[in-house]
DNA sequence: TCGTGTCAAGATCTT
DNA sequence: AAGATCTTGACACGA
């Protein structure tokens, strides 16, 4: 059973829970005007979630990455004393009821900014508030350990070997509410899937195999080889995947509008009899996964997709 | 209403 | 050492 997500934006909804604000404009206001402010775009992701996720109900979608910008100012100073936490209690319950009662999965990924290896103090810092963030946000919800959130290994620092070494060093010290959460994603510029397994194997840690940044960088390994031991590092958790066709040969990185059919079901015939949600990375979103289910279905492939 | 400058972050490459 | 680039949607504001 495959089930099939999108990320953080619906273009049918078109509003979405990723409203924010600048800096700037909060500093123009007083303290009491900079809550109010917050507060209300919090209560407007709240209100643009529900509407996100009845959306994907009834388009039987139960895969979805929360936007990173969920609360605004999350981790930034200037929202330090704003207990969202406690002020939206009941918009938490609410939104949780409703994804635990229909048993979606929602993730999130923080930016690619937060680096877990990285070697300045400062950095690190700065990315551990924001993985208690994304955490927070997901035990707030009541979610279980399926709604991971992903992270990539980071930079490279002319040594590759010494900076996977620190991402586990800097991994093991985390607290327990984000070490629960956490995994790990191969990247399309430095750390293959295979870098990324090893890793992963040795500091216990789910791996979210992403097969476009797989087929941007690797040392030819193929992937059927390798799924039942990404598949291991789940444990009993539901593993996940990211897919997405490339927009061209000449920009093969860059992701495409939609998902190639084609593509789509060379690599879905490698998973037959695995349960595994399947994120969709491409900039038509929830129109493109429409798209896609239904070109799988006109196929004729014996798929089956949820 | 529309177009556009701005934002927010760290690594890496360029100058 | 400083600056550009990557990436990216949407805010904020002026036309």
């Amino acid at each position: 059973m495959i089930r099939l997500g999108y990320a953080c934006i619906s273009m049918a909804t078109k509003n979405n829970p990723n409203k924010k604000t600048t800096l700037g404009q909060l500093q123009k206001l007083d303290r009491a005007g900079q809550r109010k402010k917050l507060r209300s775009i919090l209560q407007s992701n709240f209100f643009n979630l529900m509407e996100v996720l009845e959306y994907n109900r009834q388009h039987d979608i139960f895969l979805y990455r929360l936007p990173s910008e969920f609360v605004p100012f999350a981790t930034h100073p200037i929202a330090q004393d704003w207990d969202w936490e406690r002020e939206f209690r009941w918009d938490f319950d609410k939104a949780g009821d409703y994804i635990r009662t229909h048993k979606m999965r929602i993730t999130s990924h923080p930016g690619h900014y937060s680096i877990l290896n990285t070697p300045h103090p400062e950095v690190l810092e700065a990315t551990i508030k924001d993985f208690d963030y994304h955490a927070r946000v997901l035990d707030q919800l009541g979610l279980d350990a399926d709604s991971v959130m992903v992270t990539h290994v980071g930079g490279v620092y002319g040594d590759k070997r010494a900076s996977l070494e620190r991402f586990a060093e800097n991994y093991r010290k985390l607290p327990a509410a984000i070490k629960n959460r956490l995994v790990v994603e191969n990247d399309d510029t430095s750390f293959t899937m295979r870098d990324v397994l090893e890793l992963c194997e040795s500091i216990q840690a789910p791996m979210v195999l992403d097969i476009h940044h797989h087929n941007c960088i690797n040392d030819g390994e193929a992937i059927e080889e390798y799924l039942p031991r990404i598949f291991r590092t789940w444990g009993d958790r539901t593993p996940k995947i990211h897919f997405s066709s490339p927009k061209s040969d000449r920009d093969f990185r860059s992701h495409a509008d939609d998902i190639d059919v084609e593509d789509f079901l060379r690599f879905a015939r490698l998973l037959t009899g695995n349960r595994i949600d399947i994120m969709l990375e491409c900039k038509n979103k929830d129109f493109a996964l429409l798209k896609l289910r239904s070109e799988v279905l006109e196929s004729g492939e014996t798929i089956s997709l949820g």
